[in-house]
RNA sequence: GGACCUGUGGAGCAGUUAGGAGUGCUCGCCACCCUGUCAAGGUGGAGGCCGCGGGUUCAAAUCCCGUCAGGUCCGCCA
């Protein structure tokens, strides 16, 4: 029997005909109160559930007590289950069977009107919820992704120590690494002018841990990133970190298998089929125009180069003859969309900073009109068309989009638009749970200034092809890293890192770190290195974009307990708040001229707290 | 850093296009009535900085400028 506290005996949710006849003690919270003078009900509430609660004549004084009683107050109800009267059963309610016929109802806590209703059905702006979020988790919705949450952790440890993981916990603060986001940080008090910082992820600790001879660790571990916020991305997060040792990419890949598998089954009830899809980061490009696609849907990216390869249509000549791409996405039936809605698109691809998006309606193709309905079907050639239908696959009413351009723009800029697409004529399958693996990365990126950034981080280890030739064909060096993708989101990434100190500093001296900076900036990872270290690697998945793909969320903030709005604040606390020159002080920090704290937040409308 | 959407009694909305008294709807709240409801029902009532500041106007929830807050996206970020 799961703990109750000593203040009652059970569950409301877990009262049924089997109790009937037992005299409870119930605590928990007023639900609604349905009073008709001469009897009262309460719909009775706690974490388990809900049980209706009778205050009849007979006890005159708990009659008394549920005229007086409003929503959310806190009582103690003492009482006997019964069935109820035939006809009253309650087919909607779990307990709806039974009621119980209270004898005493002490009010342990009279509550002010919540400020919105507590039931799932009631619409409420985010930010009301937020400022309230004490009353918001009362509500179940709320309440099953907290529990949809720990039930996937009570999984993941499962899964981690069947198979001899150590779970092992790493410093919160810490130093700034080179990760790519902009770091957290808090000033030192003991040592003035230095600063701590917030970890991006446990990346040097975990591999240091390999070093260590730990070959197996795990844990569940808040990381942080000072960068802007979207839907599924907050500035502190948690993931399911994990390294190995004497590992290659299909060891870390198998054991995400059975992390998800065990996770999506015994939480959602969904089976996922392993082995997942392993798809080279430049297939996913070309099919999907994303590293994290999402194949609940069609709309296949179609390349047209050969289509088109001696086109007299001149956006498309002009990229192709550049060496960039021209590439479709085709609509069925997507015929039916109107002029305006076409245009509609054109704009969209602008701002997504395309020149234009082409697009045509496959006709018959003996029609009169033409076989091709569009802006450039004047400037196609008959044979043209009727390659272009057979690489479409398309027949008489289908549309086709085209995007022409540097290749791996087109690419980004088409897949953005198949999402934004399939969206809005909805037809993705949200019933289906797509799974694949990522992988075969670049291991760099151009910069603007025409240098190099690694694509995940620089203890990422090149393939064994690449490892000669990365510093000197950085373009082509393929990284030995792979992301998990789930339903188009990245649910988790990691590589086989560096366990080679020279190939460390190659790499570290390539991206223009000399041997100073490198060591001041991560020598004890280098100074790690040198005593010898198993080939290691590891990944990290997302837990809280997890939560929120388990419980078929699209909000990241509503499976966690106090998340932050866009701009960083958490509107229950009012964090972040505003220096105090005495802290200041302590960390020997002045603000700069001009910069002052802004006091013009309004107070919270909280009327339960008085918060300040 | 940028684009777009939103802000009206406690909650959710309408009203803004086309300026004319804080007008309306649903829920909640308060009082009273009510012995089988389960979104109980009935009668009556209270409750407003139209986010904030400025401007235009005889007159602003409504038009203009700025600003704050919340959201979605781009940049950014694994």
């Amino acid at each position: 029997m799961a703990f109750l506290g000593s203040l009652r005996t059970h569950a409301c949710g877990s009262l049924g005909v089997d109790d009937i006849g037992t005299e409870v003690v119930l605590g928990g919270w007023v639900d609604t109160r349905r009073d008709h003078g001469g009897v009262a009900f309460l719909d009775f509430r706690d974490r388990s559930g809900i049980v209706q609660v009778v205050a009849d004549p007979e006890a005159s004084e708990a009659l008394a007590a549920a005229h007086r009683v409003r929503p959310e107050w806190v009582l103690r109800v003492t009482g006997v289950v019964r069935a109820r009267p035939e006809g009253m059963v309650n087919p909607n309610l779990s307990t709806g069977e039974v009621e119980v016929a209270a004898s005493t109802v002490e009010v342990l806590s009279a509550a002010e009107p919540p400020p919105f209703p507590i039931a799932d059905d009631a619409e409420v702006s985010e930010e009301i919820r937020l400022r309230h979020r004490y009353v918001d988790l009362r509500r179940p919705a709320m309440r099953r992704r907290l529990e949809v949450r720990s039930a996937m952790n009570a999984v993941i440890r499962d899964v981690m120590d069947a198979n001899g993981f150590l779970e092992v916990e790493t410093p919160i603060l810490t130093r700034a690494t080179p990760e790519g986001a902009r770091d957290f940080l808090v000033p030192s008090r003991m040592k003035l002018g230095s600063t701590y910082a917030l970890p991006q992820s446990p990346q040097l600790f975990k591999q240091l841990l390999q070093v260590a001879g730990i070959e197996r660790y795990w844990q569940i571990v808040r990381c942080f990133r000072d960068e802007d916020l979207r839907a599924d991305r907050q500035p502190e997060f948690t993931q399911l970190d994990v390294e190995a040792s004497f590992v290659v990419e299909d060891d870390i890949l198998g054991l995400s298998e059975q992390v998800v598998t065990a996770v999506w089954q015994q939480v959602a009830g969904v089976e996922i089929p392993v082995p997942f899809d392993r798809v080279p980061w430049a297939d996913a490009m070309r099919r999907w125009g994303s590293d994290k696609p999402d194949r609940r849907f069609g709309l296949e990216l179609i390349d047209l180069g050969d289509v088109f390869a001696t086109t007299e249509v001149g956006v498309f000549k002009g990229a192709l003859d550049e060496g960039g791409s021209v590439i479709a996405v085709c609509l069925p039936d997507g015929g039916s969309l109107t002029r305006k809605q076409f245009d509609g698109w054109v704009e969209w691809a602008q701002k997504q900073g395309a020149k234009g998006l082409a697009w045509g309606v496959f006709n018959e193709p003996d029609d009169e009109a033409g076989a091709l309905r569009s802006p450039l079907a004047k400037f196609m050639s008959a044979e043209e068309i009727a390659a272009l239908r057979d690489a479409c696959q398309a027949g008489p009413g289908d549309a086709v989009f085209f995007g022409a351009g540097e290749t791996r723009f087109v690419q980004e800029m088409m897949g953005a638009f198949r999402l934004a697409l399939a969206r809005e004529q909805q037809l993705i399958d949200t019933t289906r749970t797509d799974v694949l693996f990522v992988t075969d990365f670049p291991m760099f990126e151009p910069t603007d200034d025409g240098g190099w950034t690694p694509n995940h981080h620089p203890f990422t280890a090149p393939t064994e092809a690449s490892a000669e030739t990365f510093d000197t064909d950085p373009a082509n060096a393929i990284a030995r890293a792979y992301d998990l993708v789930i339903n188009g989101h990245e649910a988790g990434g990691g590589s086989i890192r560096i366990h080679d100190a020279t190939v460390q500093q190659r790499v570290f001296s390539f991206l223009g770190m000399d041997a100073d900076a490198a060591r001041d900036m991560c020598g004890f990872l280098l100074r790690g290195l040198a005593p010898g270290v198993p080939p290691h690697g590891g990944i990290a998945m997302g837990l809280d974009r997890w939560v929120m793909l388990l419980t078929g969320g699209d909000n990241i903030r509503d499976v966690i307990a106090f998340p932050k709005t866009q701009s960083g604040a958490c509107l229950l606390t009012d964090a972040p708040s505003p220096f105090e020159q005495e802290a200041l002080r302590d960390v020997g920090l002045r603000l700069a001229p001009g910069v002052a704290a802004r006091d013009d937040i309004p107070a919270s409308t909280g009327s339960e707290t008085g918060q300040a």
